[in-house]
DNA sequence: AGGAAAATTGTAATCGATTACATTCCTATT
DNA sequence: AATAGGAATGTAATCGATTACAATTTTCCT
């Protein structure tokens, strides 16, 4: 491997004369730098990253922590936070929990020991819980799910709104009957949970039912089962997140429940399955662009300032009315 | 930050010792081994990992290098390795090159830099055509994407074989008129376009048609407007990929045509939207996981033994048989 | 007890880049 | 021509862990 003594001793500079060149830091003789770049370029010298962020104590790298690389949310979150930090010369290291704090964890103190700059983070429930004893060390930005933290800035969508313009895209349709599906495993689901009682509320209704489930294709295919086998059925089932959605789905498939006929289906998040089945799926859009974008810039800004106070940039979301919804005849 | 010094000075050893606990290597003495640990409790001590890598000239990190983080084909086979490097105590750094030339010599060159003990790739085609020069100084295993290279470990699939037996099912199931569309971006589709041919041969028959396109939604689409427009039109189409697979879907929602009974439809890669639409569609499963976690394997391998020759893999892909293309009436 | 061999621990060089400080080289002024 | 003062470059310490080798202690045998 060359290292920048074998530049040096090619060029006829010492070490340090091959730092400041590198570092484009005056002053530096034309001549010089001349000589000096020809030798990089002949040895094809490229600095060692290792070495000099052990010196520097930290690296051009920043960490994406994200609970769950299968869900398309996260990735599209990831394809921009990577899009944003290349811009910046940065490069991002992807790392992902399941949902397993331990994981969690590892994962932390790995970045941490690469001398990460800083780290982007959509932490566990349990991490959430006791978020607020937790010190960061690392500039860090907490994305998707609310903690109660001083350190750490935020980029959250406004949950509690957004319900509430989906379930009143609900009942602007005609939909009276409508139960809700919420996960249990975050304060999202809670927040979302607020927003479609609230609507409910300002029109003078009650949920036809209201239920905490954990986020996944099983429980919402379950929880679904159940209302629709009832005798009395809701005419439109309220989803938290993608994967209940997802069962509630493949639960009216299941039963040859006719959607939107029998009952409408809405839900959050935008996958590829929600557009391309037949009627496609009302969601509320999250701006995954946004959010990615927001949070690399709050960790730039941050980086560059560390003692601003942290801040918390709420975004909304985007109502996408498609066939599943339509209005009730 | 406390450094192996200060773990060194509370337990009143040397730095020598501390490292030597550290990495269990005899000869200690038991009771200064417990002075160590204590005191490495005490100050809640981790020893510093670029330091470590920089010494030893690499670190317990694989990078994994993906042409497309959103295709859930690429996220299934992170999955895989992280799980299997996770038990080897090795983490994963994930970097996704968006099938640009120029983001993959980045990547390629950060994960050099960082001293990553070996890489798991799908290279680009620009990459591919050219493999034969490239001098791999890390080992790496190439995964989905043939090149032909001596240095390099290979797990592929056996996609002449997949597209037979796909066509084949077709032909069982009675039909006749097949189209094919095949991407252009790697020989993955040449592999795939091979096979095909190969079973109509066999059973006496031609294709109906055989284009090779960019493997894009937007390309699918076309292509299948083209052919279903015209007054002689196909029974059936084989897609090479899941992208092109969805354009073909939407073209014959779009022009109200219905599948399977006006033409069958078929591809690759198991996908959430494939499994919900109505009717299903077939596909041949690539083992994701399977993928995943030998090419792990065979990079460890090759680290232990750093000069055997290199190897390839060759893994089947599973026929799933669904509604988009049972038996024709 | 004496001393060789084995066990344990310490000293210091090393990985590659950065940078405070020291040194050398110019240039311009009187 | 002498010299101050700035420009350019070099020297060497530093980041934290590892490890060859040296030094010390312990063990064990006669």
């Amino acid at each position: 491997m060359t290292s920048i003594k074998d530049v040096a001793k090619a060029a006829g500079v010492s070490t340090a004369t091959v730092s400041r060149v590198l570092a484009n830091k005056p002053p530096i003789r034309p001549e010089t730098r001349e000589r000096v770049m020809a030798a990089i370029a002949q040895l094809n010298y490229r600095p060692n990253l290792v070495a000099r962020s052990l010196r520097a104590q930290k690296s051009a790298k920043i960490g994406l922590v994200v609970s769950d690389i299968r869900n398309p949310f996260f990735t599209a979150i990831g394809r921009a936070v990577e899009d944003a930090a290349y811009e910046q010369g940065y490069s991002v290291l992807m790392c992902n929990t399941d949902e397993n704090p331990e994981k969690e964890m590892l994962y932390l103190n790995l970045l941490h020991d690469e001398n990460v700059s800083g780290i982007i983070f959509s932490p566990t429930h349990q991490f959430s819980s006791q978020a607020g004893d937790f010190h960061f060390d690392i500039p860090t930005v907490i994305i998707d799910r609310l903690v109660h933290n001083k350190e750490a800035d935020m980029v959250l969508l406004d949950n509690v709104s957004a319900a509430y313009e989906l379930t009143e895209h609900l009942l602007a349709n005609g939909y009276r009957k409508i139960a809700g599906l919420f996960g249990d495993a975050s304060a999202t689901g809670q927040e979302r949970h607020q927003g479609f009682v609230n609507a409910l509320r300002d029109h003078g209704l009650t949920p036809f039912s209201a239920e905490f489930v954990s986020p996944r294709i099983r429980s919402g295919f379950s929880a679904a089962t159940a209302l629709l086998q009832n005798a009395d059925q809701p005419d439109a089932i309220f989803t938290s997140n993608s994967m209940l959605t997802a069962g509630v789905f493949q639960a009216a498939r299941e039963f040859k429940i006719k959607i939107p006929d029998e009952f409408a289906l809405v839900g959050f998040d935008v996958t590829e399955w929600g557009e391309f089945v037949d009627p496609p799926i009302t969601v509320i859009a999250q701006p995954t662009e946004e959010i990615g974008r927001t949070a690399t810039e709050l960790l730039f800004q941050r980086l560059s300032n560390p003692n601003r106070s942290a801040r918390t940039v709420i975004l909304k979301g985007n109502l996408l009315k498609r066939g599943s919804s339509i209005a009730k005849r």
